[in-house]
DNA sequence: AAATGACGGTTCATTATATGAACCGGTGAA
DNA sequence: TTCACCGGTTCATATAATGAACCGTCATTT
């Protein structure tokens, strides 16, 4: 391992829990020799990646990550930075993968990726996502703003005969993705689409949109739908973090619980 | 030099103009070698502060920085607590307005507001604004700690022909913003900008940094002087004591001279 | 189609730099 | 007083950084 990979380590041990870390305690964080540490936090130091609280000695983030943060906001657009975890995302699944954001009360699609593995795909061809008939828009009233749920029951537009028209069922529907952590939507929007959802957050904290991949329902099996989930949760931590924003414990434990309760199966990458 | 700084120094090379890097590019803003630099681009990527377009196989930053500067805004929120004073200063001057932070021996660049009441304006780039040409350097060098001179003097870098390039012109204009609250850069960085700097002090009793106004020299008159003047002061001391710091009172003593003895006017705010 | 040059990336002997055991001086607790 | 722990420093040693030369690829030029 280089030295400059050793000393840009130091910083991820800073979090909201632990602002300021004294050199000791970085020794005893890194396992480190106590020199070694300190030149790591000198370099930090020079380069304004950290400063020291003069009362305290301890080490806290300086201000050379909120000029490198700014930056990144101004010329790396969400698109851009959604590129590459999407193209995996379709690349694993051999499914047509799509990311949205949401704008108030709408679900954006912000862009999606097809994949070449067979020749029938979904085509996304929505701007607008309707909130009760795609995963989606499950994802957006599960981890989303709460009055969202009001936007949604004023529009129960029936697409197939498969879409969820009551309140009751989208609640439940909703409901059943805060448990899993997944937003599903089966065939309810069109007939031959089964999609699943993973819900995005950004730098405020907040749900900030959706990753979800839109398979031919014909083709989804206990397997496949396996490999989906395994890599939308791959791309929804991805994008989140791309975004400036922390996956929830609380979500990274639903996935958890539902992966181990789905059929046993070793992984695909 | 460590090889943790020269690292780290890769990411200064980043701007809005130039927000995407290949790697010998790299080379040639460093002078080191390109089998150095990769590698230093390659700890960067590891650790997620850069990332690689993957079209255009150059640099750019990466979504790292994002988590850090969050963390850094939560733990020291200094950047929010900076923006509504700074932008009542770029309103009443009509001119652009930015807050700059001392970090060491570096003066950063925290935040710029520019007024949009002039079509022409000034746009500050840099991250780190050097000492001895800018309002907040000599800003810096008056009212911080005094080893900071030395720093300065040792880089006497010419980037205009009003550059302050002698020691006894720099100590010149050190000790007028000392004796008059206010630091000047009459077309020293930039030959088409003169800017004024007050500082800013933190709960340490030091000085923590400096807000200036930069302004198109060419729109320079007494009474515009004179208006900045006054909303630096209103700025200097809100951010001051945003930051848990008190304005000295020599500084205070210090500014109602300089206004007193500046060509009388009714204040506009 | 051969030559050219710029690009990103790789190799390996050489050398410079990172490392850690031991050491300082200061502070607070027993 | 002693003790432990803190941040910071020193210096011989060992390891990791370095750069000249290399490769393959891709456009452009001749």
């Amino acid at each position: 391992m280089t030295s400059a990979v050793k000393t840009l380590e130091l910083l991820t041990f800073f979090s909201a829990a632990r602002p300021e870390i004294g050199l000791s305690q970085f020794r005893r964080l890194t396992g480190r020799d106590k020199a070694t540490t300190y030149r790591h936090l000198q370099a930090l130091e020079d380069t304004g990646f950290v400063e020291q609280n003069p009362e305290t000695r301890r080490y806290r983030l300086g201000p050379a990550v909120l000029q490198l943060a700014q930056l990144r906001e101004r010329t790396v657009p969400r698109k851009t930075s959604v590129e590459i975890p999407l193209r995996a995302l379709a690349e694993a699944t051999g499914e047509t993968a799509h990311v949205s954001v949401l704008s108030g009360s709408n679900l954006h699609r912000l862009h999606s990726v097809e994949s070449h593995q067979h020749s029938t795909r979904v085509v996304i061809d929505l701007q607008i996502l309707p909130l009760h008939a795609t995963a989606s828009g499950i994802c957006a009233l599960a981890f989303g703003p709460e009055d969202l749920m009001e936007t949604a029951l004023r529009n129960l537009e029936q697409f197939t005969d498969h879409t969820l028209t009551t309140a009751e069922s989208l609640i439940t529907a909703t409901r059943r993705a805060r448990d899993t952590g997944f937003g599903v939507a089966d065939r309810s929007l069109e007939e031959e689409v089964y999609s699943l959802s993973a819900p995005i957050f950004d730098q405020s904290g907040l749900l900030a949109g959706a990753v979800s991949v839109a398979s031919v329902a014909t083709r989804i099996t206990a397997r496949l739908e396996r490999v989906i989930q395994e890599n939308l949760i791959a791309a929804s931590r991805q994008i989140t973090l791309n975004w400036g924003g922390a996956t929830p414990e609380d979500l990274e434990t639903r996935w958890a619980e539902t992966l181990s309760t789905s059929p046993q199966m070793e992984s695909a990458t």
